[in-house]
DNA sequence: CTGAAAGCGCTTACAG
DNA sequence: CTGAAAGCGCTTACAG
């Protein structure tokens, strides 16, 4: 019941307290027959060292945040699984915090993440305007953002080229012979949407097309919401033979609308996501779209990160890596010659 | 840069460390004027109590963990997150492992949560045969078990009633006039599985109609493994008119194949699946699934988990909630008459 | 009602 | 190379 200390080693092994934690963190002087014993000791009584002790001490707790919008969204959670894989490798606990975008979210995590003394946080995107919080809050531990631009805010970034993204979805469209086009986007005021749409913008006025401001549609970002407004384009008199989609999650309520219109993908209509979430490998037909580069992404973030810990660095980072775009079935040849 | 202890608030408030302890539990007696003083105190350095400090001192550290095989996988990030979020509001943060299922994530991440002082930890399924170290284990920290049966391992279960969800999938089939049927389970020592299995057997002996073992495959638990599994089956000499399979992915997997074979769903074949995850409303035909009370199962589990925090209760309790039939398109009446 | 003191399990100078 | 002692930021009896 009672967990065995350190003062049970040190009993147990004929030495002091102090020479047994020696012993353990490789500092100070031991001989090696000492540390061979402790070390016996150590293992014959099972025991571990108390986080909780040695973080009292100044030492770190092994835990960082990570503040998502919602880990039961299928790209947040691959982005979970990879920060928690790396992190306990390094011997790190994650803590997970969905922040569904509100900034009373964030700040109350922040504030208990705080409490608990974590030695960093990843923020994987999605913090409203919060950024005065992180400033208040870089004063006490590291952070890192993932996909996400900030403003004024000096901490290191990694994010996915997401001008670059919307320019590969238009080529693509265009390659097919599309000409009329459609944008679902989330909110204006999420900054990679909003680079995604100039992307695809500046793709199209690149062949001489311009796409008119009323035909780019801001979502909700979720399935429900997606379905709804693209219902709305497709009922439109003018109805597009190409529809880019911010997310995959905009990219499958378009589906459902289609399916529900019964025009069908891609023969009347081509759809392409973003993000290259599971879900883009489950709807009939697949959908096209843009991968971001995740696994590097994080790797990137994690180890920015995990380096902040040991020695502030001064100058931050912002790396920016190179979306790729996966074909699959949702896009075609336009139906309009 | 410095936190502010409560020696700081101390000093400032003009009262004993002590003093402003329990002006913030709640403990001993303050007048009401020394703790609104030191309330205001508090609140004017932004004081915030260390959880660390309070831990060691044999407090709770307001964390808990949540084992699951998988966070990626979205039947359990939609755990995760429901557990995320009545842990938050609670107080609690929650530390996510992913184990694999594999038994030595799962050692490794206990005793990583013990090293922690984790209040206690939820294990959400697919823990193989760790349940030794669950014993071990069950002396620092209480446990709660999700959806997960355990021999000889006096913990809390919640669990949902398989072998009932196998029998209701069952009769749903037999409904549509189906006597030819297969099944894709996951590894038979998933007890889950097997119930489910048993159940769906179950259900058909009911109605006259007996299953013959050859008709049960065993496959990894994902889609392409479901996949490859039930192309082998579709090339079969006796072709099913429909399948049961253990999980949404194995069901995914198989719709990959009935449309690999040009077999249209529901109409030459039926597929039901099991979980009711996000991925079956996605698919096309979008998939029949049996639906774990899910939300609920999570709550009841988490409530028993914060009672056992406070009194260690005696009696471990065993509660078995009920599945439900989700009709969605994957279902149809049997092609043969 | 309030405070001095001990102690939680560690780490870190500092002597020796 | 090794240990005594102070201290991290709290909580909890125990006096008063």
């Amino acid at each position: 019941m009672k967990t065995t200390t350190i003062y049970d080693v040190a009993r147990e092994a004929g030495v002091s307290i102090a020479t047994v934690s020696n012993a353990i963190n490789g500092k100070g002087k031991v001989s090696n027959k000492k540390r061979d014993e402790i070390l016996e000791v150590m293992k014959r009584l099972q025991y571990q060292p108390s986080v909780i002790a040695s973080a009292l001490m100044g030492k770190k707790t092994y835990t960082i945040g990570l503040l998502i919008p919602d880990v039961s969204n299928p790209f947040f959670s691959e982005i979970a699984r990879t920060v928690e894989d790396l992190a306990h490798s390094e011997g790190y606990s994650v803590i997970v915090c969905s922040t569904d975008n509100k900034d009373e979210r964030v700040e109350k995590y922040i504030r208990l993440l705080d409490q608990k003394n974590v030695d960093g946080i990843l923020i994987g995107t999605g913090v409203g305007n919060a950024d005065i919080l992180a400033l208040h809050v870089e004063k006490y531990f590291p952070i890192v953002m993932i996909a996400r631009e900030t403003a004024g805010i000096a901490v290191h970034r990694v994010l996915n080229d997401d001008f670059k993204g919307g320019t590969i979805a238009a080529e693509h469209l265009l390659e097919k012979g599309h000409r009329k086009m459609a944008v679902l986007s989330e909110d204006f005021n999420v900054s990679s949407s909003f680079e995604r749409v100039r992307g695809f913008r500046f793709g199209l006025f690149e062949a001489g097309i311009s796409l008119d401001p009323k035909n780019i549609f801001a979502c909700e970002s979720n399935i429900k919401d997606g379905k709804r407004v693209a219902s709305e384009i497709l009922h439109g008199a003018e109805r597009p033979t190409a529809l880019f989609c911010c997310n995959d999650l905009l990219a499958i309520g378009a589906l459902q609308a289609a399916k529900e219109e019964g025009i069908s993908v891609p023969e009347q209509l081509s759809i392409i996501g973003f993000d290259d979430t599971i879900l883009s490998t489950v709807t009939n037909p697949t959908l096209t779209t843009i991968a971001q580069p995740m696994n590097q992404m994080v790797k990137m973030a994690f180890d920015l990160l995990i380096g902040s810990l040991d020695h502030t660095d001064d100058i931050k980072q912002r790396i920016v890596l190179q979306p790729e775009l996966v074909i699959r079935e949702s896009t075609g040849n336009s139906p309009i010659k």
